[in-house]
DNA sequence: TGAATTCATCCAATCATTGGAGTAATTCCC
DNA sequence: GGGAATTACTCCAATGATTGGATGAATTCA
């Protein structure tokens, strides 16, 4: 660790080719001369970088640009569609999506497998990915990396599966070595759902930049994925983030877990229907969507019961935020389907509990990607693996 | 930002010079050829920037070493004490105390100062600091920078105090930039004083070494300092860790705040001394060390009283550690007076409620670390900041 | 006493960046 | 329309930092 911080003189060129990438990817269509004076690099310098890029097919020229006073123009550079390819999957329970997206995060190609038998899933990875490699007629050494994005508890340090509830004990842990000797000199990354789902939000979602955030994924558990100062922040022991389990009423109902008023207990999905049911409003799908109706449809005792959740989803996000201190919370998962009304009654309820003054300027919002949030997420780690983003080090 | 990864080659050799400074601080005392092994250096380059250190008195040669097998004796090298200074603040609403370190973490000079008048705070710590230091009999430029270790809101990113409810207000915000017209060139750092209790917790404290450590300073509020990834966290706007009006109990008692089961309002030592009062069990003094006596002799009712508290705290604390998984939980402050009952009541509460099997892996434990925390904390980070520590960048 | 070993330094070579000269392309202005 | 000015990019020699190999120094072992 502590031999990390030293620089040994290849790497220079390497960090300041990443840094020039980066730069294309954040101002594109840019020229070398534009890109020389971001980078504080000398023109020479950045032609030589530019070319490399070039020839490793990540970056083209695209045509000339203008200059606002007199001058050459400007020979523009921009991200080779299709050139490299970033894979990410999003496993779940039932199977998996596979997606695969080039360095400008457009889907050059898309696969949903369902999964019989989970004991096979390292070779069904590879074989899909494979599937779609021959499908785009491009070589296998044009992948950047793969990430899998599991519901599942890792050790990101040694990149292996710990356990999940989700996935079916078949599945096993090794099916990420199945896929990384599948793919030679390839890096396979794992991530988890819930810290991708975040990521893509911080790097893809509207409004401000922000470089703290949480998103909170509330269905029947709750469970949370969070970004600090640009990071994927996943704790020590990998389980930073679990707050369904969070007390937030000494004297609450029984949890499953034998402790009482745990978060996801009260806030979650099943919680609310209990409160529908009480009241007599029953809905028959597992699915939100008719209580969204019923809710639109002015129906009193489910805006109660809608109201109830609220209070106790304000109440959880407002102990992470006076732990984290985020400058976004997403709320996603199911319980997002009850849109303005539920998020309406948060924001009004923290408004009313949160620390003054920074509650004023916390959003909570519901996702703003479109698009896969879990491939999205994990092809943003692979090119952060690639091109030394900031989650990157540690390889 | 973007250009903050670009390496310019002057770079280089100042980040090679940190990281053998680090590596001497690491394994002191060492030679140059253990060094470069370490640092995966040529011996060459050691040697010239070892050189460099020497002239900043900043290392120093101590001697020769022995060699297991044959061969001619290594030269060993260390820090050299009072070579360089690190001066670091503890400010209260009282008055502050002054540390000058060497990089050795030896004090070599200390002074507490009452301050009546809080309006000449900035003037006053700039004298103190000129007293010492022509006590020393040294140079201003022996200072590598400051660190004002503060129990406020302060916005790290322009190094600006935001507000505070211990210092009096007449203090105002400016005095940091008071010490540093005082002292042109050398960096003058403000941090919160929780923060530095985690900082000097994780760098100097007892057990295994930490990444992700969690200090709670418990008291009449509850306010805690985090680490995360070996870097102190303080979120998006200064107040991560203001866990003290975290919900426990959405039914229990109200709080000042206007909420209801407020962390600090139920785990704080006046919600202490409420359960005493209740059991007819009054410790008239401020300080909980009659109630240590008490519990030492074994009152029943003290006990009880204090197993509520301890309690709540596990409540509070599994809270948090669901949420940033560290592997280190200090317990500072008031409270900690109580000791090990308290200690062992909070640990066995939190193996009952907390996730298995990651509960079983936290240390729970209180202060390890002889000396003043805040300063200890306020002096690393200024060595991070003048050799690139885990938290420095940014500068 | 000599061979082997380890530590540290000197020197020429290497790698990456840099500054300046030189070329190309475009606008301004006479 | 043509020259001057301007901007973009590239070639080339120079600079700064690291490196590998040779050299010298100090020590142990036989």
């Amino acid at each position: 660790m502590s031999d990390r911080s030293v620089v040994h003189l290849q790497n220079v060129k390497e960090s300041n080719r990443n840094a020039v990438f980066h730069l294309i990817r954040a101002h594109r269509p840019v020229s070398r001369s534009e890109l020389a004076k971001r980078a504080r690099l000398s023109p020479t310098t950045v032609s030589s970088l530019v070319a490399e890029l070039i020839a490793e097919r990540l970056v083209r020229e695209t045509g000339v640009g203008v200059t606002s006073t007199s001058g050459r123009k400007p020979i523009l550079l921009d991200l080779q569609p299709g050139g490299r390819y970033l894979a990410a999957f999003d496993v779940d329970g039932h199977g998996f999506v596979s997606h695969l997206y080039d360095p400008l995060f457009d889907v050059r190609s898309e696969e949903t497998v369902a999964v019989a038998d989970f004991s096979a899933l390292g070779r069904l990875l590879a074989d899909t990915l494979a599937r779609q490699f021959a499908a785009l007629d491009a070589a296998p050494d044009r992948l950047l990396g793969v990430c899998i994005g599991l519901p599942a508890l890792l050790d990101l340090e040694h990149q292996t599966v710990l356990s999940s509830t989700v996935l079916p004990p078949e599945a096993g842990v090794d099916f990420p070595d199945t896929l990384r000797s599948a793919y030679p000199g390839i890096p396979v990354l794992i991530e988890n759902e819930s810290t991708l789902n975040a990521y893509a939000e911080l790097v893809f979602g509207a409004g401000r930049p922000a470089r703290d955030l949480v998103f909170l994924d509330v269905g029947t558990g709750i469970g949370a994925g969070i970004i600090t100062g640009g990071r994927r922040f996943t704790g020590s022991f990998g389980k930073a983030g679990e707050v369904g389990h969070m007390t937030v009423d000494l004297h609450g109902p029984e949890c499953a877990c034998g402790n009482r008023g745990c978060f996801e207990g009260m806030g979650g999905v099943p919680a609310l229907q209990r409160r529908l049911a009480e009241r007599g409003r029953v809905s028959a799908r597992n699915g939100l969507d008719a209580v969204r109706a019923d809710l639109d449809a002015g129906d009193p005792l489910v805006r109660e019961a809608v109201a109830e959740t609220a209070e106790i989803l304000a109440a959880g996000i407002n102990n992470l935020v006076n732990l984290v201190d985020p400058q976004v919370v997403v709320i996603g998962g199911e319980m997002a389907r009850l849109g303005g009304p539920l998020l309406e009654g948060v924001r009004a309820r923290l408004r009313r509990i949160g620390l003054k003054p920074g509650i004023d300027r916390l959003e909570v919002r519901f996702s703003s990607v479109p698009g896969n949030l879990v491939t999205l997420g994990g092809a943003q780690v692979v090119l952060d693996r690639a091109f030394g983003g900031p989650g990157a080090p540690l390889g």
